[in-house]
DNA sequence: AATGAATGAGAGTTCATTCAT
DNA sequence: TATGAATGAACTCTCATTCAT
């Protein structure tokens, strides 16, 4: 739960407070996923959550504040969604298609969350920073583990995560939000092959 | 030119009027760089251009407007910098290393410049698509190219272009605006590794 | 009352609203009567109501929305004025003429109603055209009523209710508005006569 | 000319200067018109004049006097119009009859010049009453005259005069601006008629 | 006589936030 | 806990007018 993080949504002490706090974070959601975060307002997340005005600040501080903790919230479900899927891939070029995979598909069924994690890069910056380099850290631990196995070649670090990252999040947007275009499967043929013979260990290379 | 474009700044008559839209542009580029697109204020422009409110809408319509010359401005900008090295290398997948190394290079020498690209996404769309679209386009003609003279395997397409555009604009974003803790050097060496296997033709992978 | 048309003020759910609404009304009357819709201002209105800019808005979308509502709201005024005279006259000759009478006397009374209504053609051209279309309509009725009970010659129409109509109005203008240098009663003593036998010369009438 | 009249345009000493000037009262009467006096714009007037913004100024000294210049002439250029028709009635009867059909008519075929002149009353009311002054003590003079002549009853006065211009005026913007739902014929027919005769039945009349 | 860039006061409107009920 | 009226700072944009060229 995001909720745990940082100064998240005042926590409701009955089964009332906690429909209503559900509420509003859903409408928040909708209207931040439409409208963007400048364009939506409270007024729009109330009505949308059919509450009063004043509601809204009996669970948060600011407009800002549910926005840090929807994106700490999508930031935790996209990994949960993902997250499966890479553990049980035999290695780990097979876990970063599969990863890709999962992800292209999760944004295309919840589009609205790829676009508020974004627009955090520019309304909460740290926010921002904290789900990629997570994200990072997290890949670049597999690797790591991957390479201690011998699944990948041994000098993989940081900067490989962050590349795998952004192909990750292009693609995405691309063909997962903008247009779908594209089967998944033609998404992680392509870049999976790209990674598999880019990334595997040098003997084998040579 | 950005003024070529759609319905730009309106073309001033007088020199003394270039200059003034030249100072405007200036101011504006550095207040949306600075502040963002919402936090920054026509007022704000025009204070720093050393001009008068209402002069910003003797060459503008709006915020927005301002703003989508900006975008067009510098997506031309990003692209005459990083074009001659890219045309001058050697091969493909040297082409790609030296984009990386000139496109960092790019991203610390103006991060402004990255940050208003990329707030697009959220406050005009059209032109943020038409950037990465038209790159992606171009890096799309330079990989099939290249597979015609052997240089990469033949079954590149836009998913290999959107791939690498992916890879470059995170490694800018982590290793160019927010930390340059890594040798330009280091980045390109990864990647273009990481490239080089993985883009190679076919018969030499087996 | 206005607000039962079209998109008039929101509705106020307390007693507290109520006032305010009831003051930012009577502000705006005064404030449109006194300097004209477009020197009239938003800031001047809120001021005379003694509440703050915004609140302006909690009541009405826009300054045409307050004028729209003023206008409707004067429109029935009159109307509701002027009706029970005309009812108790024993003929329509003499309802015309006491129609006349209350006309005059209401204008004198509220001056910036005639202000507002007549700036309406400006304005809000629907407004205007609806309140002296919809005032034709009952001329129109009541002299056809009449023309039934051979009151008045069978050829009665629409004409002659615009005719009367402004008859009415530019005389409200002139003594009622401008100058009040004439009695109520020389005026419809005029017009009267000018209606019940027309400008023959008298002999001719007998 | 209107232009002789208090502040008028300052009268230009070149061909070329008058050239422009014509240029200018047209737009204005053009812009005025169509949008009317707040909506329209210097701007727009000298765009549709084809000249530059500065040389407004040239001729005029404010939005105002442009105005108010255009109500005299086109003030001037009703009463033209009309004067000859009523001149050349038989009898004061008829004179009021063709002047309702004259002013109908030249209404009809000069839409923007009633507008511009009933805006007047909320713009310039000097002039505007001026205007209504004028003709109302025009037609004051016609019909003592004529009662002197035996042709209308002897008590006619100022408040008939103003009875009189009410229901053309009436007519004009119902029969004339808004809607041409109605022969000419028809409407002087009508109100010829009730000025002759009056509203009471025929058998009375007879 | 004409140009068009520059001015700057001023207006309407929005909306996050507060608070009495 | 919920309500919704009230607040007021802040912002974008307009446009009549001035003035150097």
């Amino acid at each position: 739960m995001a909720a745990a993080e940082a100064p998240g949504p005042k926590e409701p002490r009955t089964e009332r407070g906690r429909r209503t706090l559900r509420a509003i974070l859903d409408a928040a959601a909708g209207e931040f996923g439409a409208l963007g975060f400048h364009d939506a307002s409270i007024g729009g997340i109330t009505r949308a959550a059919g509450v009063a005005a004043g509601t809204f600040y009996t669970y948060f501080d600011s407009k800002d504040a549910v926005f840090r903790a929807l994106v700490a919230d999508m930031s935790a479900r996209v990994r949960d969604h993902v997250a499966p899927a890479i553990r049980a891939a035999p290695d780990q070029i097979e876990a970063e298609r599969v990863g890709l995979a999962e992800f292209i598909a999760f944004v295309r069924a919840h589009k609205e969350i790829y676009r508020i994690i974004d627009e955090a890069e520019f309304v909460d910056p740290a926010s921002y920073r904290k789900h990629y380099a997570t994200t990072a850290e997290r890949i670049t631990q597999r690797l790591k583990a991957a390479a201690v196995r011998g699944e990948v070649r041994g000098d993989v670090n940081e900067v490989h995560a962050w590349a795998i990252m952004g192909m990750n999040v292009f693609l995405g947007l691309r063909y997962g939000v903008w247009e779908e275009d594209r089967e998944i499967e033609a998404l992680t043929h392509a870049i999976g092959d790209m990674l598999a013979v880019g990334l595997r260990p040098y003997p084998t290379n040579a």
